[in-house]
DNA sequence: TATAAACCTGTGAACGTTCACGGTAAAAAC
DNA sequence: GTTTTTACCGTGAACGTTCACAGGTTTATA
């Protein structure tokens, strides 16, 4: 694996390393003639610049530190997907660090990633409300990292956040079932403590205001995203409120969960009871019946993320900022079409 | 962003760089006192590594291509995640190329990954058996990269291929069926020219051979993995075979959809036909009905590749090799228990 | 024609680390 | 008491690139 370096194209092209540089780098101060010239022994050598020595000297890498916390779910995959599409067109590329939602690895990875030449971070962790400890975060952007981060974080330092607007999404759901006509909307909640989960609720207390239905505090149960968790608490609400007309559901997946567990206690949807998911995955279109739910743009999120994260890397310190986009209501047979009688 | 380096802390710590280096490598040539004192300078500086400038000197970097298609794909995050953890334990990162199954954007990212300090790749592209053009891969074999794909690919380089067996998982899947008691068994393939498709496809025959059932050409759809490409295969299918009494479908995703077409004709699962889907998804047993199905071990998988990835590093050259491993059958309502009249 | 300005090119130093080697002092061996 | 070994530490060079600056042509201006 012999290397071939600037000084071999330099000699073979008879000019200074130099020259070279400029050709490689696009620089301006150099004979046309003399480009073509470099570039042509370039490809004959197969001279690939070292970007470790490049990033030595500049400082400035083309490399983004991507640290997700649950990249499994579907959600944060596609976000990176967006992002990466955005990277690869700015010629950045993203080094892969996975929490697997342990925050008490956290501080482990920020500190790896500090070692490595990042240029910035892009930060794709759930935001718990209450997340224990900061600091190692607070840390870097004291030092001037750039960082964006995808979902609501608590810090003070200078950073950029983007979401999808949750309350909004959350009132589009809600609206959705209270003009089909139902007022007793049940409603399972994400994991508590999130933002997500608190926004979306959010969203459902305003629908209901604007239709002046009572907010009724027994009709909520707490999920934790997850299919089983929307099972499970399916069956805690049907017990405690038998006659419930509809049910909002803060992820699609809990809300396949919370499906398979109305019709085990026999309850058709959406004859007796609607079923309003959120997140639009592809599953949300095959399941039976099949989902009405809230689209979110994930990837456009991703390429917001990184395209941000590529300007804060050229004006950095730009300040505090937050980028929400706007979710969308998806109607199919799960939420019905006429009132409950 | 001022940056601390080796020489700060040896100024600080009253020794030479040299020093310093040795006691942040290990080097067992340093008096303890020394190194104390010298770790404690490190921590009181908060001092780090360059890890830029130390893999310029050694070309040892610490950093893996990570090179896959179908990104959003469960299969594939889940082996990323996998391998991830493996690379953590380790020290090692993963740097991140998308390549959204666009064969033709693939030397780019072969070229990009041959510019950054990577000490090997992980190829986790899916496999049509008959990809176009494999110049790029071989190229870097030849330059001695070490190179781990999961997922078989045909590359005449030395290199390492895992991946789960998937001819004894179509045989598992089939089997249950034919155990069931069913005779007219159809078949939802995965993409064509998938290896992953024809191995899954020959374990199919194997277990009709075995119970000496006819193989019917005419039993079997192609899809494309999808849930829309399932649903659309299995409308096809009880078009020209009305009276199927079971179906293995070679993903989860494309099983949920055939079961939603299935639904939509009148069918009812598994009384009038029993389903057998591939992947062991999460969404699997909030299906409706509960989706029997073939586990793979994916995690694990992407585990293992990393961990050979990173034996390639300390051998290279270890030519040729091949590591499966095994499938599970998930039995669940879909598949029935008894046979049909 | 002399001079200034543009254009192009080359040299030394630097980025932050490790490697190869050499050196000094203390401890062990004779 | 001299020599040899051992343990520890430091200096110069290198990795492959870019930056700052200085030099040399050629072209444009006076």
């Amino acid at each position: 694996m012999k290397k071939v370096t600037i000084r071999d194209v330099a000699s073979h092209a008879g000019v200074s390393y130099q020259t070279v540089s400029r050709v490689i780098n696009n620089h301006p101060d150099v004979a046309e003639q003399t480009r073509e010239h470099v570039l042509q022994i370039v490809r004959d050598l197969d001279y690939h610049p070292n970007a470790t020595a490049r990033n030595l000297v500049t400082r400035k890498p083309n490399t983004f530190g991507l640290i997700a916390g649950d990249f499994g779910e579907y959600f944060f995959t596609q976000v990176i997907i967006g992002a990466e599409r955005e990277a690869r067109k700015n010629d950045f590329f993203f080094m892969l660090g996975i929490t697997e939602s342990k925050p008490q690895d956290e501080p482990e990875y920020f500190r790896m990633m500090a070692e490595q030449p990042v240029a910035g971070i892009l930060f794709a962790r759930p935001s718990p409300k209450l997340w224990p400890d900061n600091q190692h975060i607070e840390d870097l952007l004291d030092r001037g990292m750039p960082l964006v981060t995808v979902a609501y974080h608590n810090l003070t330092g200078s950073h950029i956040v983007v979401d999808v607007d949750n309350i909004q999404g959350g009132l589009l759901a809600t609206r959705c079932l209270v003009e089909a006509g139902h007022r007793r909307i049940g409603m399972i909640t994400g994991m508590p403590g999130w933002q997500a989960a608190g926004d979306r609720a959010l969203g459902y207390r305003k629908a209901l205001e604007e239709a002046q239905i009572p907010h009724v505090p027994d009709l909520i149960e707490p999920g934790d995203w997850s299919y089983r968790s929307g099972d499970l608490a399916a069956q805690r609400l049907l017990r405690r409120i038998p006659d419930l007309t509809a049910l909002f559901v803060q992820s699609d997946q809990m809300a396949i969960g919370a499906m398979a567990a109305l019709r085990t206690a026999g309850y058709s949807i959406p004859e007796d009871i609607a079923v309003m998911g959120y997140d639009d995955l592809p599953v949300a279109q095959y399941a039976y019946p099949a989902l009405s739910t809230i689209r979110q743009p994930m990837q456009e999120l991703g390429q917001l993320a990184a395209s941000l994260l590529i300007d804060a890397t050229k004006n950095p310190a730009s300040g505090k900022k937050t980028v929400l986009l706007q979710p969308e209501l998806i109607r199919r047979d799960s939420c019905g079409t006429r009132p409950p009688p």
